[in-house]
DNA sequence: TTGTAAGCGTTATCAC
DNA sequence: GTGATAACGCTTACAA
């Protein structure tokens, strides 16, 4: 284009307030700079910071997100999906709610580039983005037991939202893998270490702070008592540690703390709570990157992305008294 | 349309796996069932607990959302209306990153209602979501006063992204109102408590925790230090608490807290935290719900809604050590 | 370099 | 009620 009428065709658009019309370019093209982002739940931090991470990449790369919350609930899953697949998104990423049920996510596949973030499905082929959640809970588990701890109890939401189910007939392979995978590493360990039942202080309850609260207020009323407590996640550990104090117990005195990922406060409670630290921006970051390359090359094969976890020892974490453990 | 026939096409539409192309819907019907939101940070969970209740209210009545951030930059602002404009949403729920420029939201107003969350904008004409900041924060001192406070410092980021001017030159109307309003009823309350140099504690700092700690370090130092210190958000008081921490000091015996918002945490500190609860997810619900009804009826009368706060008292509140301030 | 025409998958309109 | 046809605003291909 010349350069005078360039100015006079910029001149006018300004004038009449044009804005291109990105509906009907895409109806166009047939295709959208949409990406869909599927989360249980965009105002727990865990998710809401992975899916900034998310929006920075794709915005880097001139696409947008559009964010559906399912509440860990399989039907409002493929709700999610069906809407975006109606909205011709370019791509999906998607913290799956069942280790177990692909079929809407497969299908999705056919149409636009599924990746999974934090969590793998069974019989899925597609692009994967996960923290090394069992490596993180062994390196956890090695250290309370280093510490004496022989009760260690464990408090997940894990379930889903139903929750808890008969934990001793469990299959750990049938849970969420993000958190399958550090109940597998709680149970392994413990094993290992000899312990007689390690079923005995895993407690699984539906998600949220009130329902860890209850959970853990239930474990610490047994006789003996837990020496020790890994909750899953940040959220659940709100409920954890509030339950520890309406118990009039102390940490670590009383009962050792850690928890699965970190929290923001993890550094302020007293005494400072050990966590297993995700790289919780990263995960999002990758999973964009993997699903720009996916667009870039349909055929490229499918690939794997475990982020390294760092567990970080605090305050919350002690020996376990002489009285509270049997001598090893 | 007949019952076999009907049978016949849904039975075809599954079988081509068909799927109605709301991209082409939209460039018919020249609108969209998109609603824009715009946040400083999805990953703050202030803003994500609001997003997500405008996400479940707009699934409601079948819209979807999509989240762009600004980190409080009015530039990347103006970028996010555009997009969103150029997107043909059907409407834009913003947090604003300015309090004077409203240029932008102005022009949007004439294609798509904006709806203002959590803030206000000078002279733009639109309907409005808040807190009581104010009456919040006014409740928030009057105890701190009551209990004998006179050093109360005030850390928050309501500079925005750059950070704090000059304290003492700064107009509080140029500040975002959510965070405005809570300093103007500190600086007001201080004044006709008798305080000489209200802004003389007053530390606004760029956003995020680590500015915050910087921030307390600098006033923790001075002498006299501040026998209280107000935090204006869940972020903020992160900072701030972890500052008083590594200065050796207790809580609430040497400092008294308060926080300007209630983050998740704010029981389980030791001693818990006295906090101004907001009403977070009805925020986003009645930004929504305002949207709602301003597309049904373009004409209706803009309006406000105000949602009450409610002041919290916890442990990190007490009496201000006689050794700490001057008799009354 | 500029202009013209076709077509994306819908919805809306207008005959039948 | 049913079926054909135009039009939404853009991109792309091709002709001038």
């Amino acid at each position: 284009v010349s350069g005078a009428a360039r100015e006079r065709v910029l001149a006018a658009a300004a004038a009449l307030k044009y804005r291109p019309n990105v509906v009907a370019r895409d109806t166009r093209t047939g295709r959208t700079s949409t990406v869909g982002v599927v989360v249980a739940d965009i105002g727990n931090p865990f998710f809401g910071r992975s899916t900034r991470a998310i929006s920075d990449s794709a915005e880097a790369v001139g696409f947008k997100i559009v964010v559906v919350n399912t509440d860990e609930d399989i039907e409002a899953e493929r709700a999610a999906i069906r809407l975006l697949l109606e909205q011709r998104v370019a791509g999906i990423i998607v913290a799956p709610a069942s280790r177990n049920i692909s079929d809407h996510l497969s299908e999705a596949q056919a149409t636009a580039p599924v990746v999974l973030l934090d969590r793998r499905v069974r019989g899925l082929e597609s692009d994967r983005v996960f923290a090394g959640n069992e490596a993180g809970a062994r390196q956890a588990m090695r250290v309370l037991l280093e510490h004496g701890h022989r009760r260690i109890a464990y408090v997940s939401s894990a379930a889903g939202p139903r929750g808890a189910a008969d934990v001793h007939n469990l299959d750990v392979d049938d849970l969420i893998t993000s958190g399958g995978d550090r109940i597998r590493a709680y149970l392994e360990c413990s094993e290992a270490a000899g312990v007689t039942d390690p079923r005995a202080y895993l407690a699984l309850c539906p998600f949220g702070e009130d329902a860890a609260y209850e959970a853990t207020a239930e474990l610490l009323s047994r006789s003996p008592r837990p020496s020790a407590i890994f909750a899953s996640d940040g959220v659940i550990a709100l409920g954890v540690l509030r339950a520890i104090h309406d118990a009039g117990l102390r940490i670590p005195d009383d009962v050792s703390v850690v928890a699965g990922d970190e929290p923001s406060w993890s550094r302020i409670t007293t005494p400072p709570l050990s966590t297993v630290v995700q790289p919780v921006h990263d995960l999002g970051t990758e999973a964009m990157d993997l699903l720009w390359k996916r667009l870039a090359d349909p055929g490229r094969p499918w690939q794997d992305r475990v982020l390294p976890t760092r567990f970080v020892i605090r305050g919350s974490l002690s020996e376990a008294a002489a009285s509270q453990e049997a001598p090893r």
